[in-house]
DNA sequence: CCGTCCGGCAAAAACGTTTTAATATCGTTG
DNA sequence: CAACGATATTAAAACGTTTTTGCCGGACGG
């Protein structure tokens, strides 16, 4: 009857050998001669068996699963990253339990205490801080971590990240070869490493373009960083006076500006250009489609979790890499003059 | 050194009790005495012990997990369902294992499969067909099943959906409202469901307003549901006359579509009216903002969550329901003339 | 004062798998 | 022909919890 009960006994029982060579047949099938084991595995089809993980997990010390801790996976760029682990994990037999700690340090904290209860065998995170004596706890229970989005400090830890400040610089140099003279840098809350580091870069392009940014670069810090806040922005920034470029610090504030400028009457890109960063996808899909910074956001998840699940299964030949990709620059409509 | 490896026994060793008490205290605290009680909790602490997943599981028979699979993460629809999922399920103790089926039939049976052997306590799932045989499977093992976006065809089964058929009738309803007579319907498959009902409630609407569905309302079909394949569908579409008003079956079509129509210089709402569905945070966010049917997505999520923890601890006292939402008429720009 | 009950705890079995060491079977070689 | 190694399989001991059973002592009712 209850076909969910069936265990390598039973199977074992009916294929008249022991437990322990259906084990074999199950993870070591060469070891096992060919007669026995399509004897083994015919059986396990007729039963229905599937092997209980949790015992598998128990005595191997080690489970199938990876964690993936998000700040908010409401942000495409988040659930681009996800997606990236969940194909590649997905393809290598692991299960990705999902924590999203909304820019939340207790979530957060509550999340690695499952993952830790979970014995995940490895874990993705992109933190919002540089506190790693968190993570510390899972090391020392053995768990890989790779920070996502995120450059490691310490050589003994892999990462994967996007250089922002190129990213920053990439883009006020786009706006100030458009023209622009007088620039916003729109951002979320400059505690976060990547708003400071694209604010960075676009200091750099200003200086390197002759141009002082204390003097030709205001800065609007937004509590958020999603659609609200950067019309809120545009609503707070046009009474002092219309720029003639903004670069928002990702897609979420530049459509909110984009919205905000419209309904103001400003035209872009015609009095102002606006880049964005990120290129979600609707970032082209906006009516004036928006310029922006690509980061390879899915290849990011994909490459972390190729380098956890290395790091995981072969500890010794592994060795920690910290990867930096280059972002990467998309002009559209909203930075055409 | 290794804090990892910290058994219940150790705990109980240092604590001078047994390991059944230690147990107790972390699952029936009222059972041991006080004194006893906080003396456990306190070498707890000091030893930074945390329970093994897996050998509880294996013991209890059943584990802290919940499975969910949705058809394309990338979907700011599914996203704002699997927060719902995720914050229910964290504050209940429980860990999400989050499978994306990217559509793809094989890709949801393996990921069927690996809950099956996480033995998840039980599944939350967007099916995109209506074929209950590979639930069954899981069901007969003990996994509660709920269906999310999708209501159940029998009595024995949990699940909880928006009426799609009322949505699309107000969505036609309004642009009929509105003046419409000659309308298009943008959809994805018509082999989704979601995608058929839509267009039922669309021709309920015009039929009602003594408008003949076979003369008024244009379909087209469209492979995917993205915003590149709205704007495809603008190309299509405008050659064969500029229609009074557009519904599109969700919003990602709506956003490709009403860029496809400005790119053509027809004026939204002035020119053609435009509906999306789903009312995703980006609807708002559109230059011209869109107006939409807003499904309660996020409560979808945590509603379902709810209904399934409670179908699983208390298996006798649950009462299968099946539960269908409203839908809701949110007027922005895209449709005001 | 004796028998009974009950709260608090210990002892031990069980969950389903993996893994190690031991055993049986066979072909090969000195 | 004996000894040996290689190969295929088994038996049994773990892994860390939960849960059942039972023991002990003190409170309580008769």
């Amino acid at each position: 009857m209850t076909p969910g009960t069936v265990s390598i006994k039973e199977v074992a029982a009916r294929a008249g050998v022991s437990p322990g060579t259906v084990s074999n047949v199950l993870n070591r099938p060469h070891k096992v001669a060919e007669g026995t084991r399509s004897r083994v595995e015919q059986v396990i089809r007729d039963l229905g068996f599937v092997r209980h993980g949790s015992a598998s997990t128990l005595r191997a010390g080690h489970s199938r699963t990876v964690g993936l801790s998000v700040i908010d996976i409401g942000n495409p760029f988040f659930t681009d990253v996800a997606a990236g682990v969940e194909d590649y994990a997905s393809d290598a037999g692991y299960a990705v339990i999902l924590g999203n700690s909304s820019g939340d340090r207790v979530k957060e904290e509550r999340n690695l205490r499952v993952f830790a209860e979970q014995r995940v065998r490895g874990l993705l995170i992109t933190p919002f801080d540089d506190d790693p004596a968190r993570l510390d706890v899972l090391r020392d229970r053995g768990i890989g971590v790779v920070l996502v989005d995120h450059p490691a400090h310490r050589p003994d830890q892999c990462s994967v990240a996007v250089n922002d400040i190129t990213g920053g610089r990439m883009a006020a140099a786009h706006l100030v070869e458009r023209g622009a003279t007088d620039l916003v840098y729109v951002t979320g809350p400059l505690s976060i490493r990547q708003c400071i580091e694209r604010r960075v870069g676009a200091e750099q392009a200003l200086t390197a373009a002759g141009l002082d940014p204390a003097a030709h670069l205001r800065v609007v810090e937004m509590p958020a960083m999603n659609a609200r806040a950067g019309q809120w922005a545009a609503e707070l920034l046009l009474p002092e006076g219309v720029p003639d470029a903004v670069f928002c610090a990702n897609d979420l504030l530049a459509l909110g500006m984009l919205r905000g400028l419209m309904h103001a009457g400003v035209r872009v890109p015609e009095d102002v250009t606006l880049i964005g960063y990120d290129d979600i996808d609707f970032a082209a899909a906006s009516t004036v489609s928006l310029s922006s910074i690509r980061q390879p956001t899915y290849k990011l998840g994909r490459i972390a979790t190729e380098l956890l699940l290395d790091e995981c299964e072969n500890p010794e030949s592994h060795a920690h890499q910290q990867i930096m990709f280059q972002p990467e620059l998309v002009v559209r409509e909203s930075t055409r003059r």
